[in-house]
DNA sequence: GCCGTTTTCGGCCCGACTGTTTTCAGTCG
């Protein structure tokens, strides 16, 4: 189960999308959107809360914050029940089929009593459409195309997966020679874990060129001067805009997002009798344009600092650069080592050698070596195997000006321990420890699973706390608050996964962690060579989260990390 | 429904694209 906010957070979303089915006041809805992003951003528990507390969380007035003690109290709201019995069951699902909004999906649900995207298939193939007023046969086949798009897999890809499409898309352009500005912006340029659509941004005089060019990546699903939307082969959506070199700018900040970041700016602009648009930034009476060539023209026009990409989600960064406190983020380059790698003496797919001579090449400080213990059974580790590899990594520490750290990341048994005594765990220099199994125990014991896990004085870092699998397997449940306050007290550090596939801790846990006095380490978890460089994604994950190096320990020059992993005084 | 250093009422971000509706609504981001 998720925590009370995101629980929350899901039903005041629901509300507003069944107000937007239901129609009447746009700004209503809007408003219960943001009211949930808020309180899913909140950093404290609204548990407990009442009418008076609630209202301090930005968005929320006097009747949400009623809704939410109502929930409180009873668990429901009242008010939901209601517009759920109004709303026929399913249209909130037919607007999941793109192409198709809250407007369409009740009239279709109402006029060809569907409930659900197979039978709004099956209506469409049957002919059912033929009539409807706003419908025609482009209609007919835009649904279709969209149900189809829903079953291919609606999920969202990967970061590294939109990354590279991204990237190859981007290349190529900039090889035209009408491009004199290219780039990747929207949720992959603010690190966001997983990606919609791509949007790529590119400055240009003539833009056609550069859609003639772009369509040949996929199929066209919009086309004009300005925009050109994609459908790669693997069904990601990419938009391709093109703008004049001049707006690039004002372009860039608002193709970035998000959304919610965008509106907050505007916002500002509009208190200031300005308007701000992807053209750039205006003066709403004259019209007349003020700046537009770059991203920190605008915002400092706006009277705010440059925000950095990852931190645009209108989750305080607005006012923290209204105030001029942006944080100095930390960087891929900040990084002095990595803490949580594998190699193929368990399941990683490279040497050791192989694996130092790689690190090496990153230019790191210190490298850590840390296979899987004895109790992931299938990975049969034994004591002399570790012992023969901690032998084997001290005589290679001649090789190399890296200094080399024995570690080993082991697995959180259900009650708390790990895989060695004390004894034995004193011979390493760093030990991760992970939990590998028993994913769906109570809340209640997994939380004091890995209490028990940071008090140990031998463990260092927890690895992926949440263990989820992006797409494929939900986080553990664990009271992250009781959590976070054992990780600062006891001076155990939480890992920030930097695997596409985890990007664990989430970013959205990562605020709330570090201002519970917590320390991180953004670590590759490295199988292969290839994975030592999936560190930006650990840094772009940490960035969402406002991290700076003095939080991230593998930052620290050697001396200090030592002192840290000392952790017993 | 929320909010306030021009407002306790009257605003609320803004533009592109599509289809079919001869002037615009729906959807998307």
């Amino acid at each position: 189960m998720a925590s009370a906010n995101e629980a929350v957070a899901g039903l005041l979303t629901e509300y507003a999308e069944l107000l937007q089915i239901t129609g009447g006041d746009p700004f209503r809805a809007r408003n219960y959107q943001k009211a949930a992003r808020s309180v899913g951003g909140w950093s404290g528990d609204i548990t407990g809360l009442d009418v008076k507390a609630l209202k301090a969380i930005p968005g929320v007035g006097t009747s949400i914050a009623a809704k939410i003690a109502e929930y409180n109290e009873t668990g429901t709201i009242a008010a939901l029940e209601d517009l759920r019995t109004k709303i026929p069951a399913g249209v909130r699902d037919l607007t999941k089929v793109p192409g198709l909004g809250p407007k369409r999906a009740l009239l279709l649900s109402q006029q060809l009593d569907v409930h659900d995207i197979d039978a709004l298939a099956e209506a469409v193939r049957a002919g059912k459409l033929d009539g409807l007023p706003g419908f025609g046969p482009k209609s007919e086949e835009r649904i279709l195309h969209g149900i189809e798009v829903y079953r291919q897999g609606h999920d969202r890809v990967l970061l590294d997966v939109a990354l590279r499409i991204a990237t190859t898309m981007v290349d190529h352009l900039k090889t035209l020679q009408e491009t004199q500005r290219c780039t990747y912006a929207g949720s992959l340029r603010r690190w966001r874990e997983t990606i919609g659509d791509v949007d790529i941004l590119a400055a240009a005089e003539d833009s056609k060129p550069l859609m003639d060019a772009f369509s040949t990546f996929g199929d066209v699903i919009v086309s004009g001067p300005t925009k050109t939307s994609i459908r790669t082969g693997n069904n990601l959506q990419v938009d391709l805009r093109v703008v004049k070199l001049d707006a690039w700018g004002a372009a860039l900040q608002y193709f970035t997002g998000s959304q919610a970041h965008n509106v907050a700016t505007r916002q500002i602009a509009v208190r200031k009798k300005l308007k701000l648009s992807e053209y750039g930034l205006f003066d709403a009476e004259t019209d007349e344009l003020i700046v537009s060539r770059t991203e920190e023209e605008v915002y400092e026009r706006l009277g705010l600092r440059w925000v950095p990409p990852a931190m645009r989600e209108d989750r305080g960064e607005v006012e923290a650069a209204a105030r001029g406190e942006i944080p100095q983020l930390v960087r891929v380059k900040d990084l002095n080592g990595d803490l949580h790698t594998h190699t193929n003496l368990t399941d990683g797919v490279a040497s050791l050698e192989d694996m130092i001579a790689a690190a090496a090449g990153k230019g790191y400080e210190y490298y850590a070596v840390t296979d899987h213990a004895p109790n992931l059974v299938m990975q049969r580790m034994t004591d002399e195997k570790m012992l023969a590899q901690r032998e084997r990594l001290r005589e290679l520490a001649g090789t190399t000006s890296m200094t080399l750290l024995h570690g080993t990341e082991l697995n959180i048994a259900p009650d708390g321990s790990v895989d060695w005594d004390e004894d034995f765990l004193a011979g390493f220099d760093v030990c991760v420890a992970s939990v590998h199994s028993h994913f769906d125990q109570p809340r209640a014991e997994m939380t004091r699973r890995f209490i028990r896990a940071c008090e140990n004085p031998r463990v260092h870092i927890i690895g992926h706390p949440t263990t989820r699998r992006l797409g494929k397997r939900g986080p553990v449940e664990v009271d992250f608050g009781e959590l976070f306050r054992a990780a600062a007290r006891t001076g155990t550090a939480l890992e920030i996964n930097a695997s596409p596939q985890r990007l664990d801790l989430p970013s959205e846990h990562i605020r709330a962690a570090r201002d519970a006095g917590v320390k991180f380490a953004i670590n590759s978890d490295a199988h292969s060579t290839v994975n030592l460089g999936n560190m930006p994604y650990g840094a772009g994950t940490a960035q969402r989260g406002w991290l700076t190096p003095d939080d991230v320990i593998n930052t620290w020059p050697l001396e200090r990390l030592r002192a840290f992993l000392r952790k017993i005084p």
